[in-house]
DNA sequence: TAAAAATATTTTGTCAACAAAAGTACAAAA
DNA sequence: TTTTGTACTTTTGTTGACAAAATATTTTTA
C-alpha cells in the first residue's frame, strides 16, 4: 500500500513528527520551534520546513507565516462533527460492502471479532487493546467496500484526526459489550448481502457512540 | 473566511501553482520541473518545494523523492467513486440543512436557483456559467448545514479533486433541466424542514449525475 | 549494429549563511 | 505604577552553494 521507495529528510521528518504528535509526545497546542525541532530529530532546517507543510496539509499542524507553527487543537465541537461524516460514510462503507464482500473477506471480519470477544473476556481494565480492536473492524469493512478514496478519507484523514483529539477513557464499563454485539450484527447483514440494513446499522452504533461522546465531553 | 495575514513566498507559490493547476495551464501527468518552476514563478526553490509538499497534501501533486514531482492525474474510476461519497455527504448536508436552516438561508437559496434559471434561458450554448451555478446552490446548502468539517471536506477538497477532471461538456442537453427541477425540489423540502425528503432528493440528484457520468466516460 | 560501460549533464536533496520580522528586556517619562 | 520607546535577542524567511542521485550522452566492446 505505501510507496516504497526510499525516503528523504523531508519524508521522513514527517513521519517522525505526525507519530510525535498522535502519540501525545508533541501536544496540541503546543507551538513548533524549528530550530528546537531539527535539532530534536536531526535533520536540517529545509527539510523540516517541508515535513509541516505537509502536515498542515493533514490538519495537524497550524502555520501562520511568521508567527511559527503549532499543533492544532481540536474543538469537541470538531469532534462532533466528524462523528456527522463518520456516520453518513461508513453507512456507505456498510453498504457498498454488503455488496462486494466475498466469503474470505466475512471470514476476515469475524475473525476479527472474535479476537475482540477474547480480548474482552482476558481484559483487566485496559481498554487500549479493545480501542484497537474496534478501529480495526471499522477499517477492515470499509476496506472491504472496495471505494479507496473512501478508504483514504476515512481510515487515513478522518481516524488520524480523531486520534489528535485523545478521549479519556472514561466511557461507560457497559459500552464494549453494546458495542460488540452490534458490530455482530453488522457483519451478519455484510454476509446476508443486506446492504440496506448493514448501512443502517452502522449509521446507529456510530450514532450511539456519538451520543455517548455528547454525554461525556460536555458536562 | 481566509486567514488576511500576510503571505510569504511558499503561500504565494502554493495559490499560484494550485490556479495553474485547477484551470488546467499545468495538465494532468505533467512533470514539475524545480527550477523551471522557480524560475516561471519568480520565487526561489526553498518555498517552491514548500509550496509542492502542501500541494501534496491536497492531492493535487504526487511527489516521489528522487524523482520528481508531477501534478496528478485523476482516473475515471476515482471520479465515481468521488461521486459515492458526494452523494452521502450531501445527503447529509441537505439533512442537516433542513433542521438548520433559517427563512433567510432559504431565501438565499432561492435566489441562487432564480439567476440560474434566468441564465439558462439566455444562454447560448454556454455552459461554464451553468456549473458554476450549480457548484453555488450545492456549496450553499453544505454551508448552510452548519457542519463545518464538513464544508471543509465537500467544498474545498473535494470539488477541488473533480475540477482536476476535466470533464468534457458532452453532457446531454436535457441534463441542466432536469437538474433545475431537481434543485427546486431539494430547496422546497429543506424549506419545509423535511430533512428525511432533502436527503433522499439530494442522493437521488447525485445519484443521477453519477450515472450520466458512466455513460459518458466509458464508451 | 547493438549492448554495455563510462562519462557528462541535469535534477533533486541538503545545508549553512544572511535578511527580515517578531518578540523581549529594559530604561526613561508621564 | 503604567506606559512608551529603544536596543537586543530570538525566530522565521530566503537564497545560493554544494553533495548526491538520476538521466542523458558518448564511448567502448562484442
Amino acid at each position: 500500500m505505501l510507496s516504497n521507495t526510499t525516503p528523504n529528510n523531508a519524508e521522513s521528518a514527517f513521519q517522525i513528527i505526525r507519530s510525535a504528535i498522535l502519540n501525545g509526545e508533541l501536544s496540541p497546542g503546543s507551538k513548533i520551534s524549528e530550530n528546537n525541532t531539527c535539532q530534536k530529530y536531526g535533520i536540517g532546517r529545509g527539510p523540516l520546513r517541508e515535513a509541516l507543510r505537509q502536515l498542515e496539509g493533514c490538519k495537524l499542524v497550524e502555520i501562520k507565516p511568521n508567527a511559527g507553527d503549532k499543533v492544532s487543537y481540536i474543538k469537541p465541537a470538531q469532534i462532533i462533527e466528524i462523528y456527522e461524516i463518520r456516520e453518513s460514510l461508513e453507512g456507505l462503507a456498510c453498504k457498498l460492502a454488503a455488496t462486494n464482500a466475498t466469503t474470505s473477506d466475512c471470514l476476515a471480519l469475524r475473525s476479527i471479532i472474535a479476537k475482540q470477544q477474547l480480548q474482552m473476556t482476558q481484559n483487566n481494565g485496559d481498554l487500549t487493546p479493545l480501542k484497537k480492536g474496534d478501529l480495526d473492524l471499522h477499517s477492515s469493512i470499509v476496506k472491504v467496500s472496495g471505494n479507496a478514496q473512501l478508504f483514504q478519507l476515512l481510515c487515513h484523514d478522518l481516524y488520524q484526526l480523531l486520534q489528535l483529539y485523545r478521549l479519556q477513557p472514561n466511557t461507560s464499563p457497559s459500552r464494549p459489550h453494546i458495542a460488540l454485539t452490534e458490530h455482530t450484527q453488522i457483519v451478519d447483514a455484510i454476509e446476508k448481502k443486506d446492504s440496506e440494513l448493514a448501512d443502517l446499522l452502522m449509521r446507529r452504533h456510530i450514532s450511539n457512540a456519538r451520543h455517548e461522546l455528547l454525554a461525556n465531553l460536555s458536562p
